[in-house]
DNA sequence: TCTAGAATTGACTAAATAGTCATTCATACA
DNA sequence: TGTATGAATGACTATTTAGTCAATTCTAGA
């Protein structure tokens, strides 16, 4: 039956995502996945032939929700600053929410585990941020700045925001998620 | 000999920060460390117990020259943004001409493999980083955002402005080290 | 030069590793 | 019900691992 292959495999890549984050690549053996999967270690190979194929098809699925949580709603808003506002609160909300998977993509973004072809496909799905940023520079809403530095910086800024409300547990959480977008927005923003 | 005996322990971190940083902490075998230091791997178990004390060991060292490396010269600014300035410009230099050193930190700076104690100490080399951060929020330099916000705002910008140089290549470096500049105090400071 | 103590060595071990494969099991259809 | 197909299993293996330790080499002072 097509919906318990899709279990075991949404089990193995649970699983694999939980122990990666945890006890990093080398440091979790596939045993250990299998078995937190609940499937015997004969299994996980069944669906990912090898345990560097295991961590890109997670590095890709995780990538995917992380775009798609990012992007949501933000095409209905009407000011350039306010799809931003919108793209940093989709973050910091996925990035709290999914707290596991933002800390796997953030661990392993320059993993020497991931390949150049995951990475490709996976960029793929960013073509969309890219080009929001482009038009901000193109219409100067930011300041002259190399479009790569904006966006690491803006993305960069996301993971401080998210572990400092992990980390530092401050009582007002969306006063800190509202300052993170004033500190990254008045950095960016044309003077 | 005193200085043969500095050597092996120099030339077993020097190995433990390439491999760590290149292949992940299990993913490096203390036979690989001592082969590339150059020494029996018996002898990398005389100057640290286990390879915990090993990673250990490497952090608190190279945490030390990141912390020196940042603070120099900062002192004998005059103004508080000039002192900020400089700040940033030695961190992006150490940065730049420590790429190994800098990448070791970033990447296991949240590691389980470092325990708490190594942080405590390590800590302590970074008061006055904190004591800075403090006087510019209470002479109103900075904006009314929490000292843990703006302390790690900072240092991840220095982080990015770093990987964007040797990622993107730009063609002005000295340009792109000033735009992270711009961007962070405008975003930092008060309106 | 001789020697005591320390540093260095690398063969060794017990445990763990990624991946295999012959066997068993579950399902869907005739 | 009988059976064919593919999924699931877990005992197994060849290799690698962190750490040990008895033997050797080096060093500094007498």
């Amino acid at each position: 039956m097509k919906d318990k292959v899709e279990d075991k495999k949404t089990a193995l890549l649970q699983a694999a995502l939980k122990l990666f984050t945890e006890k990093g690549f080398h440091g979790t053996s596939t045993a250990q996945i299998s078995k937190e999967a609940g499937v015997a270690t004969g299994t996980l190979f069944n669906y990912f032939p090898t345990k560097e194929d295991l961590i890109n098809g997670l590095y890709f699925d995780v990538k995917g929700k992380l775009s798609r949580g990012m992007s949501k709603d933000v095409d209905s808003q009407n000011t350039f600053q306010d799809k931003f506002r919108k793209m940093w609160y989709n973050l910091i909300e996925w990035g709290l929410n999914n707290q596991e998977d933002f800390r796997f993509v953030n661990q392993f973004c320059s993993s020497p585990y991931i390949t150049d072809y995951t990475r490709e496909v996976v960029m793929e799905e960013y073509v969309f941020y890219h080009d929001l940023v482009m038009e901000g520079i193109a219409s100067g809403e930011f300041g002259d700045y190399p479009e790569g530095m904006i966006i690491s910086m803006f993305y960069q800024s996301s993971r401080t925001i998210v572990d400092f409300i992990l980390y530092s547990e401050p009582h007002d959480k969306n006063k800190a998620i509202e300052d993170g977008f004033q500190i990254i927005w008045e950095g960016l923003a044309k003077k």
